[in-house]
DNA sequence: GATAATATTGCAAACCTATGCAAGAGTGAG
DNA sequence: CTCACTCTTGCATAGGTTTGCAATATTATC
């Protein structure tokens, strides 16, 4: 009775915190030092009968230990930073929602930022993360100036670029092979029959962009074929729309390779809408991406996969690398995706 | 040069972390005691000159506060997590990102997980979050247990359900107005003169779901109509694509509110592919949240918009308040919206 | 049964910051 | 000049964990 009374006097009296159950509770309980609960939950060494002893105590008390403290001591706080520009394409919550899955496997989480390239955002962004600790960062599609990525190698963060590559610097980054895939669309489309073939580039101040606008140009070249025109789309609906009409009507194209799918639906919703055009009788378009929408009955989109699964795990099993072993190589992986061929384009005879 | 010769050499003795510059540091060079960098990078008080002697010796080594241990001392990681069931309903990247940035002006930061509700996978995704000494957790669309509800009570973690009510339970929630927005969606369909309604709901095992479906068959009586059938869709585009068929063929449906955007395409598609049937002519779709796509060409969906900004404001509001102030009341927050007129749906005639 | 080898265990320091407390510096009034 | 008062500052502790070291308990070997 006193006993109780005394505890609900002490309660109020600014407790630590609510309720918070630490190695020392349940060492007290278990009868043995924190040191030996942390090594239970820790994995290292310890006897049978100790370990049944603290796990009872903790599964009695609810402990987990706190991974602030832990990450605290050990520098690693199994928190990997993923900043993203924009999460409206499709193919990025994709890409998001495996990176998550694939790295809770590998007892890793992801703390998210959002960061549209401009001003020293992406900066910022860098700086928070590196407030947060984390063991690693995966930049989805966003530029990574040279000094972010020094102030990374300063403070021994990994980093991984995912779809988007970087020129020059020795940068980890997983990427399609956008060279190869454009100039196999570029290949398609020349089979196809087509004579007026034009390009809707991804922004080309993106490398990304840049690959795919020559490989489409020199798969074109490679086939027979040239570039009528191509307009750079800047990555977004509005502005690849626009080209669209640029590329039909003052151009006379007759196919279009749209530098990804997120334009291409825009691409087709314009010259259907707008223009009356018929995708695929008229004009054929191709994407890039192959996002889940490519394959939904209003557009059929005939486009190049990019293999998400692949450079997910391609991404994490460098990163993971770069973590366990400071200097472990910055791979550049480039990784090979299929034509997938729906209606949206003309579709070659079969020789 | 002795001097730098005894650094070289001191540094590869194990470092105890790649290059970490402490309070200590900044302190020294500032020639102040740690307190002191501590309070100026707290926000406590300083005298002016301390303040800039402390600033200019952060800089010049690029010093921040390490978060982890700020976390560990005051209790506040100023993580918020996220639970999020799936992100290819379009409607959930776009709220993730407001979220995103929203919080991040208040100083936090997302840590994100996806749980698909089957299995103890949400009971271990809590446990997870609370590894991190998570300030807050927003649950997007997610069912929770009376067991985690307890559990996140005793740690003093508030929880905000995002997208989704809970019967019975004292949560904090913001949804919209779920039986209003289905009420106006039957109201705008008998009053565009259609005969036969039908409805895909959302998962009947939802509160979300049950609510529009409720509201829209009241709605529908309210009308002087009433609801023809009723099929659950799952929130799957596949369910949702046979009930359709299934609502048109079967019970001649003239019109069909389906439960969310994401079906709503799927039912499109189906009934112009693989059925030829002409939407808006022959039978009326009107979905529910006004995603982006909503408003693109190939769909022009009429839709009922569940207003995102709001909801995320409202949500992060009542998080922070919670948070702040540990018996804050858990608000239970509704949002109404308007119905977005498109072409998916006969228009009422003006009257 | 005694000794060497190994496996467990506890002690205490460390990780990096925030903060209560007391001492010091500064200010103004009388 | 002294006193009372406020504003700064440093010291030392706390927060919850991991881990090196030394001590102890256990097992193996002869």
């Amino acid at each position: 009775m006193a006993a109780g009374l005394r505890d609900e006097v002490r309660a109020p009296k600014w407790c630590p915190m609510k309720g918070k159950v630490t190695s020392f509770d349940v060492a007290q309980r278990a009868g043995v030092s924190q040191s030996a609960v942390s090594r239970v939950f820790s994995g290292a060494s310890a006897s049978k009968a100790t370990q049944d002893k603290v796990r009872s105590a903790a599964d009695a008390l609810g402990y987990r230990p706190n991974r602030l403290a832990r990450g605290l001591i050990t520098g690693r706080s199994k928190i990997i930073g993923l900043v993203v520009a924009y999460l409206d394409n499709q193919f990025y919550p994709d890409a998001l929602e495996r990176l998550s899955n694939v790295l809770k496997e590998q007892g890793y989480h992801i703390l998210i930022f959002t960061a549209k390239g401009r001003g020293d955002e992406v900066k910022q962004t860098f700086d928070q993360l590196m407030d947060y600790q984390v063991d690693g960062i995966i930049a989805a599609s966003v530029g990574i100036s040279d000094e972010l990525t020094n102030k990374c190698a300063a403070a021994g963060i990994p980093l991984v670029l995912f779809n988007r590559g970087q020129r020059g610097g020795a940068l980890a980054q997983v990427t399609s092979d956008n060279l190869q895939g454009a100039a196999k669309i570029a290949s398609f489309l020349v089979k196809g029959g087509h004579r007026r073939i034009g390009h809707i580039s991804g922004w080309m101040g993106s490398i990304t962009g840049q690959d795919r606008a020559q490989g489409f140009a020199s798969g074109l070249q490679a086939a027979g074929s040239e570039l009528v025109h191509q307009i750079d789309g800047m990555y977004r609906r509005d502005t690849a729309a626009e080209a669209a009409e640029i590329l039909v009507s003052e151009h006379g194209c007759d196919a279009i390779f749209v530098g990804n799918d997120h334009m291409a639906f825009a691409v087709m919703d314009h010259l259907r809408g707008a223009m009356n055009i018929s995708v695929s009788k008229d004009v054929s378009i191709v994407g890039y991406d192959d996002v889940s929408m490519a394959a939904w009955g209003a557009y059929e989109l005939t486009t190049l996969r990019q293999p998400v699964n692949r450079m997910v795990h391609a991404a994490v099993d460098t990163l993971l690398a770069m973590i366990e072993d400071a200097d472990a190589s910055a791979d550049q992986i480039t990784i090979d995706g299929p034509l997938v061929v729906r209606t949206s384009a003309k579709v070659p005879k079969e020789n």
